[in-house]
Order: structure tokens, then C-alpha cells, then sequence
DNA sequence: AATAAAAAAGTGAAAAACAGCTTTTGTTTT
DNA sequence: AAAACAAAAGCTGTTTTTCACTTTTTTATT
């Protein structure tokens, strides 16, 4: 299965140049089969009614005008979930290449790749469903522990604190007061007092500080 | 660098059994030097102050009595930074892995894994910091974009939706009437309306909603 | 065009949240 | 023991939120 019938394949990016010479580079391999070309996501979604087969990788571009890369891969997602994307980029900030997945990439190649490289992340998303290199991996972990920066240089009293973690309920100050054994004044000090410091102007907004600053969790 | 000095470990698991066992094994490796070992979070603590050394890499198990894997894990990567820690588990499953890396582990292995593997992976998180292999690899992008399954089948209308969405702010409802050019009593309506779908009782109930239904993101 | 359903707008009243400022209590400092 | 300080509790008044209803306007259906 893997030999016998070549992979359908189709390359969205707006550099004509760069797409042509991918084209190019891709046609060698016998393994292939580039069904089409798009010079950006709206183009993509015309092409799929006429084109002569659908596609089972995406080569896709992020920097795009129109319909950017992340905009493509999420549509592409929905409509067809069976089809896989390769992100093809320049970028390499962890901003572009975590959006990229979480919009449903499945694996990212950054365009200095030799074409050996494509094609060998071409047999394998098809085959996982995902292709997987250092380049993603490492910025997987440091999104995930980038985010645990729990609440760090905020200097919030004990009282404060667990005053926040209850703020982000249904409870009322009064109730609030109870659970920790306090006069509701008392708790109308922390909230006066932390409105002040963190510039913060309602119950709402003490919420949103608190999860933001992952004071508590969902 | 790598082969002069043994690299210090340290072994925290509640099964004596197994974590003799695992101190047999490797002890047979020049390249490791056991520290210390430790039956729990609190115990190894403990055994930090009166230990002979500094263990740079920590093989931590996650199901603990007194003070799990979870906890343990954070109050290292909070107390020695430097220190690298091997998650070391039965558990396979999204849960437990995600939460041990985000916890600060940099790498995870399964009980089942060889000596060699664990040697290997001890040296690698020496070395990089972190050890990724497919098991981790593959639970991060799925943690991802599992993630992205922002509010399905909860029958918003395009204003409810965007009423929500304003929510998540300090604006009142009157100023949240004024950005959608709607009558404050419309705007309450709204309110009313989803307060008795779904069970809710106040703004910072709405804001937690919209945020646990990823209607928005912080 | 009549009718039903949904969206929008309105009233009025009670509860909760917000703001500013004062007093009490308890602890530390000297 | 007095002074200094912070945490806790208190008071007063205004605004916002919440609640239970009714009415008008718009939209869709037959």
C-alpha cells in the first residue's frame, strides 16, 4: 500500500517561485503526486471542487495574503479531517509553530528542509497521521511549561490569595467572608486593596487576574 | 565532561521493591551515582538537607502516599531549578503525562522501559534538558489540539455568544449594551436567558462558563 | 394577510458590588 | 509602656447586578 500507489499531495503557498521550484523538486520523486497548487487558502478552497483527485497531504505556507496558513489548516480541518497538513515555513518563533498545530497541523518543516526531508515527512504524517521533529517536540514542552508560570512576583498575602481562589466562583463576598471566617468588611479591605494594586475595577476583572495569572486552575 | 564525573541521581518511589530493584540495575553503570532514594515527595524533602550531594537528575514516580509526584515535582523545579526530573510511571495515559510536564518534568519514561533506556534518557536530560520520546512527543499534540475543541454543542446565538464573549471583561452590562447596540433590557435578557440554560447565577458564573467552554481565550 | 415565535425593549424592586473613610484590635519596635 | 504599624472590622452612600414581569417590534410560517 505504501509502494504500489503514489501520495496525493497538494502545495499551498503565494511565493510563485518557491512553489514552482518545490514542484519541481517533488516531481522527481515517483513516490508523489501533486494534484494541485494553490497561492493561498481561498485559492485552496476553489480548487478542491475542480480538481481531477483529493489530496492526502497539505504542503501549506503560514505567511499568505487573503487566507493566512493558520485560517487554511482550520478550515481544511473541518471539512476534510481525514487529510493531513504539513506546515511549510520560514518561521520559527514558538508562536507561529504552537498556532500552527493547535490549528491542526500535523507536522512543521521549516523551508531550509532538503526535499529528502519533505518527502520523508510526507510518508510518515501519512502513515501516523503526524511527523514529529525536534523542532516541534521542543517547542511543544516549553509551550506547555512556559504556561505553569503560576502566579510568580505578584507577592499576594495568604489571605489575599485564597481570597482570589474564591473570588472565582458564585459566591458572594458575604459567603466569601464566611468560608474564611472574617467579617465581610474584612474582605471588602482585600478587594479595595487589590482593585488598587493591580488596576483592577470588579469581580469580573478579579477573576480574569486570577486566571491569568493562574492562581487557580479551570 | 560526560565521562569523567558519574552524574548524581536520585530515585523517589514508594515500592521498595521496585526502586531496590531499580538501584540494583543501575548500579551496574559507572556513568550514575545514587544519591540518595526516598519513599515520597516529603521523605525526599527530608533527604535532601542531609544528603551527601546534589543529585542533578531525579527519577520520580508519580503515585505516592503523603506527597505525590505532582506536588513533589513542582517543589523541585520551584527549590533547585537546575534539577532535572525523569518521570517514571505505569501510567500511561494524556492525563498523568501532561500534568507530570507541566508539573516540570522534562522527561517521561514507562516502568516497562529497559535499563539501557533509562540510562540513556538520564543522559540526555544531563545533556538538553529534556527527554523526548514518542510517548511524550505524541500526548503534547494531542493535549493541543484536543484542546481546540472550543464550544461544541452548546447552541449559542451569533449575540449570545458575543455577549458572552464581552462578559469576560470590566465593561458593565450597560457598556456591553452600548459595544452591540442593543437596549440595556435586551442585554439582560440575554442574561436571564443563559443564567437559566445553563445553570448559572451571577456575571463571575458567566465568565467562568465562556472560559471552560473556551468561548474565549485568555 | 394572519398568526406564531423570537428578539428586543421596558418597569420596578431587592440584593450585591463598589467607594471612601473611620475605628478597633493585635503585634512589633523602641 | 508608648509609638508605630498592619490587619480586621465598621459605617454611609452610590452604582451595578439580579430578578420577576409586561409590552413592543421583528421575523418566520402557513
Amino acid at each position: 500500500m505504501n509502494t504500489s500507489q503514489p501520495i496525493p499531495i497538494a502545495i499551498i503557498d503565494d511565493h510563485t517561485l518557491f512553489r514552482q521550484g518545490l514542484i519541481s523538486l517533488l516531481s522527481e520523486f515517483p513516490e508523489l503526486d501533486i494534484i494541485f497548487e494553490a497561492s493561498d487558502g481561498r485559492d485552496m478552497q476553489q480548487r478542491f471542487s475542480s480538481a481531477r483527485a483529493v489530496p492526502e497531504v497539505i504542503l501549506m505556507d503560514i505567511t499568505m495574503p487573503v487566507m493566512d496558513g493558520f485560517a487554511a489548516t482550520a478550515w481544511v480541518r473541518q471539512h476534510y479531517p481525514e487529510m493531513h497538513i504539513l506546515a511549510l515555513s520560514m518561521r520559527e518563533d514558538d508562536k507561529a509553530i504552537i498556532r500552527m498545530l493547535r490549528s491542526g497541523a500535523g507536522g512543521y518543516l521549516l523551508k531550509e528542509s532538503k526535499a529528502l526531508e519533505v518527502l520523508n515527512a510526507i510518508k510518515t504524517i501519512r502513515e501516523h497521521g503526524h511527523f514529529l521533529n525536534d523542532l516541534v517536540t521542543l517547542r511543544l514542552l516549553r509551550n506547555l511549561q512556559n504556561n505553569a508560570t503560576s502566579g510568580a512576583g505578584l507577592e499576594l498575602s495568604n489571605n489575599e490569595l485564597k481570597f482570589l481562589q474564591l473570588c472565582c466562583s458564585e459566591l458572594t463576598y458575604k459567603e466569601i467572608a464566611d468560608q474564611m471566617n472574617l467579617s465581610p468588611h474584612t474582605i471588602d479591605n482585600y478587594r479595595q486593596e487589590i482593585f488598587q494594586r493591580f488596576h483592577i475595577k470588579s469581580r469580573t476583572g478579579l477573576v480574569l487576574f486570577a486566571l491569568r495569572n493562574e492562581l487557580i486552575s479551570l
